[in-house]
DNA sequence: ACTAGACTAGACCGTCCAGTCTAGTCTATT
DNA sequence: AATAGACTAGACTGGACGGTCTAGTCTAGT
C-alpha cells in the first residue's frame, strides 16, 4: 500500500522533467554506494533512511527523490549488488571451454576464486541481508539466486559436461555435480563467517578448503567411474 | 541499560517467593512456545511485544515478569531451539560407534537424517533467525554454532576415525572430512530453502541428493586411498 | 477473613522512524 | 532579470513499539 503511493508519487515527478530521471546521477549514485554501505553493515530494519542521507551527504529529501522509499532503496542495493556479484569471476567464467589446462588446474582455479568471492565481507553482508529479508521482499531472494547460485553452478555444469564427452572426468550428471561443487565450498569456514565466528580466514585457509574440494571431487569423477 | 535493569527487576521478584522461578510454569512455557512460533515467523525485528502476549494469550506485564525484556526473551528462545537442535539426531549419533552396518549404510543414514533436520520448517526459521541477528546477538550465533555444527561434525569425524583405525574407510583428517560431509548436504536443496524459493522439497529429492553425497564422498574415502 | 503473589486489561510514556512539507538556495537556461 | 528544476536544512506528522504503571481479579496459604 504505502509502497505503491510512493512508487506513485516518484514517477509522476519524474514525468515533467526533461532529463530522463530526477536528477543528478552524481547525487544518486553517492546515495546509492552510501545506502550500501548502511544497509550491508546494519540490514534493513537497523538502517533508517536519515542516517543513509546523512552517510550520503545529501538531504533526506534528495534521497526520497530519486530512489520512491525505503523498501525501494533496498531494492535497488540488493539488485545492484547482484549485478556485480559475479564480476570477479566473469572473466574466467565466460571461456570454461577455452582449456586452461588440466581439470584439476581450472576447478582449483574456480575453487579459489569462488571462496574469496563468497568470503568477502561485502559479500557476506549481502547474503545475510537477503536471506535475512527473503521472507518481506521474495523477489530479491530470486534475484539473487539467480545472478549468484544458479550462473555459477550452470557455468561449471558446462564445463563439466565438456570434460566428460571428451573422456577426460565422468560425470553423468554435470548440474548435481557442480551444485556439489559448490556446495562443499560453502563449508566450515563459511558457516562461521556467515556467523559471524571469528575472524576472517587466512589466504592458507582457503587454499587449503579449495584443495580438499577438488581432490575429493576429482576422486569421485575420475575418468571410468559413473 | 534498560537491558540491566529491567533484568534486575525481574531477579528481585523471583527472590521473595517460595516458589523457584517467578511465576506459574504453565505460564513461562505458553510465553515460549508463543514467542517461539512468532519471532522464528517473523524475526527480531518484524515481531512486537504485543503480538508475543496476544500469541501467548496472556498479559504483557507476564511477558515482561517472566523473561526481563525482548532481547532476554528472544536469547532464550534462540538457546531453547539450539538445546532442541540434534534431538532426532541424538539416538544414532551418540552411539557412533556401535556398527550399524557398512559405513554405506550409517551415512546414508546420518545423511537422511540430517537432510531432513536442516530442512525442517522451523529449523530453517531458526538458522534465519541466528544468521539476521548474528551481529545483534553474537552470543547466540556462537552458542548455535557449539550447540549444532561443531557437534554434528564431531560426531561424525569421531565415527570417521574408528572407520580409518579399522582401514574400513581412508579418512587421513576426519574432522575436515566430515565437515565437507555435511557442508554436501547444504546443497542447492538447502540454499533454495533458506531463500525461500519453490516449496518444501520432497522426500524423493532428500534421497537422491543423501545418495549423491554419500556416493562421492566413499568415492574419495575408499580404503587404500589417502 | 486476611494477605501475598501472580495474573489481567489496558492506559500511558518516551522514542524512533518513514515519509511529507516548507522555505529557501543554487544553477542553468532563456 | 526571470524562471524552472534540483537540492538543502530541518520541522513536522502519524504510527509503531518497548517498556512501565495502575487498578483490579483470582488463588492459596494462614
Amino acid at each position: 500500500m504505502a509502497r505503491q503511493a510512493t512508487a506513485a508519487g516518484a514517477a509522476s515527478k519524474r514525468s515533467k522533467a526533461g532529463t530522463a530521471a530526477a536528477g543528478d546521477p552524481v547525487k544518486r549514485d553517492q546515495i546509492l554506494t552510501a545506502a550500501m554501505r548502511v544497509f550491508l553493515a546494519s540490514g534493513y530494519g537497523g538502517t533508517s533512511m536519515d542516517a543513509i542521507a546523512e552517510a550520503a551527504d545529501v538531504s533526506k529529501q534528495t534521497v526520497y527523490s530519486h530512489f520512491g522509499g525505503k523498501d525501494a532503496l533496498f531494492g535497488a542495493i540488493v539488485r545492484k549488488k547482484c549485478g556485480q556479484l559475479l564480476e570477479p569471476l566473469r572473466m574466467p567464467l565466460q571461456t570454461p571451454r577455452s582449456p586452461g589446462g588440466d581439470p584439476q588446474t581450472v576447478l582449483s582455479g574456480v575453487a579459489q576464486r569462488f571462496l574469496e568471492l563468497i568470503l568477502a565481507a561485502e559479500n557476506m553482508a549481502h547474503y545475510r541481508a537477503v536471506v535475512a529479508e527473503s521472507r518481506r521482499f521474495p523477489e530479491l531472494a530470486e534475484a539473487f539466486y539467480r545472478s549468484g547460485p544458479e550462473i555459477v553452478v550452470d557455468n561449471l555444469a558446462r564445463y563439466l559436461k565438456t570434460m566428460d564427452r571428451e573422456g577426460v572426468l565422468a560425470v553423468a550428471e554435470p548440474k548435481p555435480a557442480a551444485q556439489l561443487f559448490f556446495a562443499m565450498l560453502r563449508g566450515d569456514l563459511y558457516i562461521r563467517r556467515l556467523l559471524g565466528l571469528g575472524p576472517a580466514p587466512a589466504p592458507a585457509d582457503m587454499r587449503r578448503a579449495a584443495r580438499l574440494v577438488v581432490r575429493v571431487f576429482l576422486a569421485a569423477h575420475a575418468a571410468g567411474k559413473s
